[in-house]
DNA sequence: TTAACTCAGATTGGATCCAATATACAATTG
DNA sequence: CAATTGTATATTGGATCCAATCTGAGTTAA
């Protein structure tokens, strides 16, 4: 018997569903900071119970995506200019440990993906291709430190604030500079360099964090 | 009118109790790992419908606490030997960056309060207080680094090793050698020595983690 | 005029009910 | 007798219904 066989038992429910749906819209900027969740509508717009939709808050406000007020709803999570400072400060933290974990053990084929990565984000024309791009470069150089609880955080963490990374991206002249950070990123991890690879993504991160701030600071100074 | 006001709007609902008593019971190891958490059963002790357990099991499942298979139910985590190593790994660099961001920002008063938790993680008699008591001193010194998002990230990393870490301090001489290193951390912390409180911590918390692997190798080769 | 009050509609929190799936055990067949 | 199949029960996933609370427009009274 040959058979293409998966695994059942990992089949999504439908709260499964709902969360990635709505964990994506936020991550991709798609919901505006602050705008409302209503259960029903979102339960109307994926043919279910408000039940699911419930359980997907739930886990989406463990993660820090919303805040929820009892009887009065949830919203998306809105970060103040400190809390994204505080966040990209950890990120620059722990991405710089990990790829200083990881630079010993990468592997020819896992170069040549980041490679390609690093390309498909310079190609890339819109911000979610940017922002997935991007992800996929890191993630995959991370991932020969075998450290799933770190990448796990490190998820976590771009995921609160991805989506003001890709307006940067899109705002300013930021791309390139990124672009030319993860060459020498790459550079650095084909020479075997641990320290000098951790220390470039860590600058690469406190760069892309203080040049959001920047546009955030004018942004919402215009608006007062 | 002198009033102890509080938020109504943030009392807690069904499922923030159910969530805070589950968590609290998986943390101290009151829940033995792969003990399997029935909807119905858990619904009847709280005197509520299974809708608020489900979604605390849905929060806890997101914290990592548990793990859920569809249909199949909910059980408390298990962590292998190799993810409580990498979890202390994390703590290490976490919490000790966070103490060297903590040291020049100390005042008189949070000094004076480690010592005091400091006395009663020394007077505890039982694993509870040890906990607790341990986790008071710890935090109390990181709350002046002034970042939220880190103690958030360490509080989470800690509430999944924990219940192991309590077993170690009870199995072993682990109480006698944490106190000496607290005093030593706290030490370095009335000196303003940021680099070295920093450092302690590090050794403090690899210490405990690779005691506590040596019980874990030995108790459950023994259970082979 | 304006501030407080009332009440209806909207929305969330929770309970109950039904459907889908898993598990254990009896029945059957070779 | 062993392996497989059928069936009853337990358990989880999801839908529907009711209760509690919020919001805002209209009303009243000082």
């Amino acid at each position: 018997m040959k058979l293409e066989a998966i695994d059942v038992r990992q089949t999504a429910s439908a709260t499964d569903l709902v969360f990635e749906a709505l964990r994506k819209a936020i991550i991709e900027g798609e919901l505006a900071e602050g705008e409302h969740l209503r259960q029903d509508h979102i339960a109307q717009m994926f043919n279910t119970s408000r039940i699911p939709v419930r359980e997907a808050l739930q886990r989406l406000e463990q993660d820090g995506l919303v805040t929820t007020q009892r009887y009065r709803g949830t919203v998306v999570a809105a970060l103040s200019a400190v809390e994204i400072e505080e966040i990209f400060e950890f990120r620059a933290l722990l991405e710089s440990e990990v790829i200083r974990l990881a630079v010993p053990a990468l592997t020819r084929k896992q170069l040549d993906a980041a490679r390609t990565n690093l390309e498909a984000f310079a190609a890339a024309s819109d911000p979610g291709g940017w922002g997935e791009a991007n992800r996929k470069f890191h993630y995959g150089l991370y991932e020969a430190a075998d450290r799933p609880y770190h990448l796990q955080i490190i998820r976590s963490s771009l995921d609160r604030v991805d989506r003001y990374l890709r307006a940067q991206l899109t705002l300013t002249d930021g791309k390139k500079r990124a672009h030319r950070e993860h060459l020498s990123i790459l550079d650095a991890c084909e020479r075997g360099d641990a320290d000098e690879a951790a220390s470039l993504t860590r600058a690469h991160i406190l760069d892309a964090g203080r040049s959001l701030l920047a546009i955030l600071e004018k942004r919402r100074g215009q608006s007062v």
